[in-house]
DNA sequence: TTCTAATAGCGAACAGTGTTCAGCGTCAAC
DNA sequence: GTTGACGCTGAACACTGTTCGCTATTAGAA
């Protein structure tokens, strides 16, 4: 290297130029962590490595940790595919199926949701999906302040869920199994478990055992959704 | 000190005494920072200095901070006053109400409630409220697949809506003001936040500020958990 | 009473974390 | 050519959870 000064300073360039440190290339590599090991995963440190320098460096470009967050999770909102147009009759399968959409995505991105119950999400790609879905709803003849509120109880429902999901994942991964195999062995000790109480203390939960550990993460999810979803229709003019 | 050493001794003894560590205390101390700082502030040093000790000394009674966390979380979940008698009748407002009091006591602990996000809790006191909420529902006449389902979307609601309160709560203490200036101050700045936003690509957001900023937490917890709960009626016989 | 085995507690250390700050080298404008 | 600005960086600070020997005390046996 310092024997050839010339291409040094042009390697160094190159390396520079190679690794020119951006807004929208920071979130992009935090955002590859966080799909591959969640949250806890994203240091500044480990970022900044992924560029090859220190967690200083990054400062320059994001006030903290936190924006990095944010910044983060308006990018993945933008990923959410939002029906072109609106079908006032339909108006509870679209708001069910854009929010099927929405946790497709936050499951993507593991506990990454988990940044929304922080506070209100106001970046552009969040406020995308707010007025799809509010349209939707407002279609549907809910009205407005209704349609708010349900609104903000559905992204909590989705944060939530996407939380819940993610910590499955992760321990699915830190267990080395296979997902299937993992999940049916917690099922059946969760099972024998319930199946275990005290009869006198604890008899629903002893005798219905089985229908405590059925279903799905997608299922309940399902279920919830339908409860919060269908249950609007009482507020129709 | 050293120039009694009997009484530095005996001082000694005293205070290994008064300092004794027992895992009840531990939790009981990790408690008393939870409520008063929340999860960011309950970290092993901080309550290993309670006792006057280094953090290693906890270690001898709780394997390690998560099984801290879940201790802590079924203590509360002790807290949480159940009715001693279910009345099929009033199922679905029994059901409410052994929500809202859940609330109450999850709140108190800001966002510990986060804990049970990160697997089923199956603490004794915790199954306690599980299995009081699906004898109400059953009671009520909801099949026990759906009762077991609503119970799990039910909980995760609550814990959903607890951190977000705690949120709530942090930046209130961080910023300093009253609460009522400062959740009025926010309102403010969202609502003409909203109102400034472009009038062709998010119309319903621009028109609807005020709504979207509408009604304090509780009258969301309120809405989200009439949705959950009164949609339970389709199930029943 | 004396000796021994067990054990609770503890200090120090390790590998991490977010964040700050003085100073570096480079580059653009004057 | 010089200067000013600015993107960038290494080092440091005050933390975090956890582990590992060692010490001091205690309980039990002889």
């Amino acid at each position: 290297m310092a024997e050839f000064p010339w291409r040094a300073d042009q390697a160094r360039r190159a390396a520079r130029a190679r690794v020119q440190l951006t807004r929208d290339e920071i979130v992009r590599t935090a955002l590859r962590i966080v799909r591959e090991e969640g949250v806890e995963g994203v240091s500044m440190r480990r970022v900044a490595a992924e560029f090859r320098t220190g967690p200083s460096s990054l400062y320059a470009h994001v006030a903290n940790k936190d924006e990095l967050l944010r910044l983060m999770f308006d990018e993945i909102c933008g990923e959410i595919r939002i029906p072109t147009e609106i079908d006032p009759a339909r108006w509870k399968e679209q708001v069910k199926e854009l929010a099927r959409e929405s946790r497709r995505v936050l499951l993507t991105y593991n506990d990454l949701a988990g940044t929304a119950m922080a506070g209100v999400p106001t970046g552009p790609n969040a406020l995308r999906s707010s007025e799809a879905m509010l349209s939707m709803m407002m279609a549907g003849g809910v009205p407005v302040e209704q349609a708010a509120w349900a609104l903000d109880r559905i992204f909590l429902y989705l944060a939530a869920d996407a939380m819940e999901f993610a910590m499955w994942k992760r321990s699915i991964r830190e267990s080395g199994e296979t997902p299937e195999h993992f999940i049916q062995g917690v099922r059946e000790d969760l099972a024998s478990y319930y199946a275990q109480l005290s009869p006198e203390d604890l008899p629903n939960l002893r005798k219905n055992a089985e229908a405590m550990v059925s279903g799905d993460n997608g299922l309940r999810f399902e279920f919830g959704l339908d409860l919060l979803v269908d249950g609007l229709d009482r507020y129709l003019g």
